[in-house]
Formats: C-alpha cells, structure tokens, sequence
DNA sequence: ACATCATATCAATATTTTATCATATGTCAA
DNA sequence: TTGACATATGATAAAATATTGATATGATGT
C-alpha cells in the first residue's frame, strides 16, 4: 500500500507533461510511429523519442518493429481509465483551475 | 476535448507529489485539521498548509471551519476513481519501475 | 558494404517545482 | 484586549524537470 502510493506518485508525474500525455492521446486514436507523432502533436522528433522512452519504461506504451519504422501503441487497458476519472475531475472542477499552466499559478489565485 | 487535455496535465501534476497524495490518502480514511495530518504524514504545518491550499483550489478537498479548527475533506467522488485507475497500473507495471523516484531515473534504465 | 531513412542519446541550459523558515492572520476564551 | 492556539502567507534557496539541438546508433534495401 505505502509502495503502491509511491508508485502512484510516479505514475502521475509522467502524465503530468503536456507532450507525453498528447502523445499518449494521439496513440489512443491510431498507433503510429515516431514521425508520425511528430506531425500530429506538432513536436520535433527527439523530444518525441525522448518521451517515447519514458511512456514506454512505465508501460504506457508498446512498441513493435514493423519493417524500418517502430509503431508505438497504447496500454490502452490501464490508462483509459485514468484519463476517464481525470476527465470527470476536469469536467467539474475545470473552470476551478482556469488559468492554471503551472503550479505556482495557484499563488496568485487568492481568494478560495 | 483540448481544454480538458490540458486540464489534465494539471490535474496530474497536482497529485504528482508525495505529500499532496499523503495528504489526500490521509483525509480519505478521516477528515482532519491541519496539525492532525501534520502528525499523520509526519509534515510540517506550513508544508501542509501550502499543499492543501493547491488541493483546495484545484478541487480535490474542500473545508470548513469547526470553531479553532478547520477540518478539511476530502473530495471522494472524484478522487477515488483517479486513484483506483492508477493503482491498477501500479499492480501491473510496478515492478518494471521499481527504482524510480525521480523522471530522470528513467534514464539510468538502458533497457527497453 | 553503402546510402538512406528512422530513431535514440547526450549534454547544456532554461524553467518549474519543492522545501524551508520567519512571520502574519485569525479565532476563541478569560 | 490579552494570551494561547490554529492556520496561512511570503520570500527565497535548492532540487528536479523540461527543452533544445547536435550527434550517434540502428535497420533496411540495393
């Protein structure tokens, strides 16, 4: 349990970033290789391989060789559902968050 | 669909932090006040304070004061759900991030 | 083996987040 | 209104993460 809520940590931080979890929306569509990516979420190709690697070490994607390229695909199984649950969060409490791009932003909302 | 993308990201970000988790995982067994979680998760006041303010802003606990005290909730519907989600992949993939506690750990993982 | 395309790695820097401490504010009770 | 307790705030140093571009590796088909 006190691991486990380690490992939770952990796991929200790697969703916590704009490019891995775009990535991780655009591979829910359709898998795709790296380029591929590229050109969907507008996002040059090292950082994409970069953050590849990472989704890829915490299970978040697979990857098969397909001839010359690689196609990544989602771990569809575990993280649909905790995108689901922080959509439902997102949906009520959006607007809450407004204007909040990092955390620090939160500073300057005084009033609670 | 883009707004909640990004509403996510900050979502994860908000609970992408021992403490913050500790406090939300304390408060689901028990609502408290500020020094009983301080003694629960064996944190300093200003720490937890300075936390649950972004807790309380983004939503996931709220607060109301009991004379002296301030006891604060927190919010289960919305919470519990994110949390299982995560704890399903921690089951599965824990293991293969064991040694993880940082993002840039990752790196020192060669393989894939 | 060579040329080419696809992907990964590295390292330096910029940005963001965390942690800490001193101090302020607020509430109650005498 | 004073004292005691409860909680919040602000400034800042330290640490972690994101970003970037140059370069390296790897696989494929010829």
């Amino acid at each position: 349990m006190q691991s486990e809520n380690n490992t939770n940590v952990f796991i929200f931080k790697v969703l916590s970033n704009e490019v891995r979890l775009a990535i991780i929306e655009a591979l829910l569509k359709k898998p795709m290789n790296v380029n591929e990516i590229c050109e969907e979420i507008n996002e040059e190709q090292p950082r994409v391989s970069h953050e590849l690697r990472c989704l890829a070490v915490c299970g978040f994607v697979y990857s098969e060789r397909e001839g010359k390229r690689i196609i990544y695909e989602p771990n569809k199984d575990t993280i649909t559902p905790i995108i689901e649950a922080a959509n439902k969060h997102a949906r009520i409490f959006g607007s809450k968050m407004r204007g909040c791009e990092m955390l620090s932003d939160i500073r300057k909302m005084t009033s609670r």
